[in-house]
DNA sequence: ACGTTCCGGTACCACAGGGTTCCGGTACGT
DNA sequence: ACGTACCGGAACCCTGTGGTACCGGAACGT
C-alpha cells in the first residue's frame, strides 16, 4: 500500500493534476513494484534488500522509503500488484470437453507467467511460517483464482451431465493448483504442459468420472 | 553432521571408550538436536538463533560450535536426525484393502509427529528458495519416505489386481504426501483423518480405478 | 529565467545475529 | 585429592542490512 502522505494521493480519474514541478511519476509505482517482484522471484524475501530493488528499479533507496514505509509493506504491495492480468473469471475456455477446458487454462503465454508466478510463491514461502497476512495475500493473488477457473470448468461440467454429480468438485478442484504449486515450491521442477497433462489424465479426470456415491465430500 | 574435530570421533560399537574426563555426552547431540528441531519448529530457519538453540538445549553457544561448523550444517544434522522413527517401509499394513491400508498408516500417535514433520518443512520453507542441498535434504527426510510408503502400497494393490496394473502409480504415489505438504505450509490447515479420508476415497481411489489405458505416465 | 518539487545517489547510523574467545565449574579416572 | 577435559555462560568482534539525512540535479509551470 503506498503511503498516502506527501503528494500521492489518489488523484480523482482523469489525469495529472496540474502540480508544480510533478513529474509523471504515476508509472514510477508501476516499476518498482516489477522491481521488487523480480528480486523476489530471484532471491526470496529473506535475501531481497532495498538496495537490490533501489538499484533494479534504477531508483534511490530514499524514493522507496518516500512511498513505503517498510520492506514488508513494500512486498505486500508487490505481491498484489501482481493480481492484475490473473486468469479472468469471465474468458474461460469452454470447449464442451472438460478435459480441453482445463487443458486449455494453459496456453503458452500464460504459461511463463504461471512459472513467474509459482516463483513469487516460492520467494514468499519464508513468510508463510511467520506472516500470515502476507502469506494469506499471496496465496490469494496466485492460487485462489486458478482454484476458482478450475471449480467453474468442473461445475459447467457436471451441470451438463459429463461428470457425475456426486463428484467432489470442492477437492478436486484445489488438486492440480495445489500438486503444480508444491512442485514448484518444493521439488523445484517447472510447470510445463507434460505435467499438467498427466496430472489432468492421470488423476484429476479419473477421479472425477469415478466419484463415489457415499462421499461426504470433506473440502481441503 | 557433528564436527569430526575433538574427542568425538566414531567409537567402535561397545559402549564409552574409557577416556579420562569423559562424559556421557552422547546423549548432549540429541538433546541439542531435538532442541534445535523445537526451534525450527516455533520460529523457522530464518528467525532461528543459536542464542535460541542454546537456550532450549541448556547448552552453551560455544558447544554448538565445537560440534557443527555453523548454522547451516546443525540445521541439516537436526532435520537428518529426524528420520529416525519415520515409517519403517518393512512395517507397512497389508490388510489386503488398499483403502485400509493407506488410512492405515495414519496412526494417531503418527497424527501428531506427522504435524511436526509438515511444522519443520514449514520452518525450512524459506530455505526451498534459497538453500538447495537443505531443501533437498528436508524433502529427502520428510516427505519422501512417504511417497516410498505408498508406492508400495499401490503397487501391492496392482499386483493382487485390486487396481488396473495400467494405473500411474509413480504419479499417485505423490499426490497425498504433496496434497498434505500443501495443505500444511501453505494452508496452514490441520492434517487430520478427516482430510486423510476425503483425499483417499475423493482423489486417489477414484483416480487408480479408472486409470486410462492410454496414460503416458509422466512422472512428477 | 526562475522557483518549486520531486528524484537518484551517497554517506551514515543502529542493531541484530553469526561466529569466536575466554573463564570458572564440575564430573570423572587415577 | 588431583589433574584432565569438557561444559555452560557471557563478553566480544564483525558483517550485513533496514532505515534516515542530506545533497545536487532535472523537469515542469509560471
Amino acid at each position: 500500500m503506498p503511503r498516502d502522505g506527501d503528494t500521492r494521493d489518489c488523484a480523482p480519474p482523469g489525469g495529472e493534476p496540474a502540480r508544480p514541478g510533478r513529474r509523471l511519476d504515476r508509472s514510477r509505482d508501476a516499476d518498482i513494484l516489477d522491481a521488487t517482484l523480480a528480486v523476489l522471484v530471484d532471491v526470496g524475501f529473506a535475501r531481497l534488500t532495498m538496495d537490490m530493488v533501489a538499484a533494479r528499479a534504477k531508483a534511490g533507496k530514499a524514493t522507496l522509503y518516500r512511498r513505503w514505509p517498510s520492506k514488508s509493506e513494500l512486498v505486500i504491495d508487490a505481491v498484489a500488484h501482481m493480481k492484475r492480468g490473473q486468469v479472468d473469471l469471465g474468458r474461460l475456455p469452454d470447449t464442451g470437453s472438460l478435459r480441453d477446458d482445463l487443458l486449455g487454462l494453459f496456453t503458452p503465454q500464460s504459461a511463463e507467467e504461471d512459472e513467474r508466478r509459482l516463483k513469487v510463491m516460492a520467494g514468499l514461502a519464508s513468510l508463510l511460517a511467520q506472516d500470515r497476512a502476507l502469506a494469506d495475500a499471496g496465496v490469494a493473488a496466485i492460487v485462489q483464482p486458478w482454484v476458482e477457473a478450475h471449480r467453474v470448468l468442473m461445475r459447467r461440467a457436471a451441470d451438463r451431465g459429463e461428470i457425475p454429480a456426486t463428484a467432489d468438485i470442492d477437492t478436486l478442484s484445489q488438486v492440480i493448483p495445489s500438486l503444480a504449486a508444491y512442485r514448484a515450491l518444493v521439488q523445484r521442477k517447472p510447470f510445463d504442459r507434460d505435467f499438467l497433462v498427466s496430472m489432468v489424465d492421470g488423476v484429476v479426470l479419473p477421479a472425477l468420472r469415478n466419484a463415489p456415491p457415499l462421499a461426504a465430500g470433506h473440502a481441503p
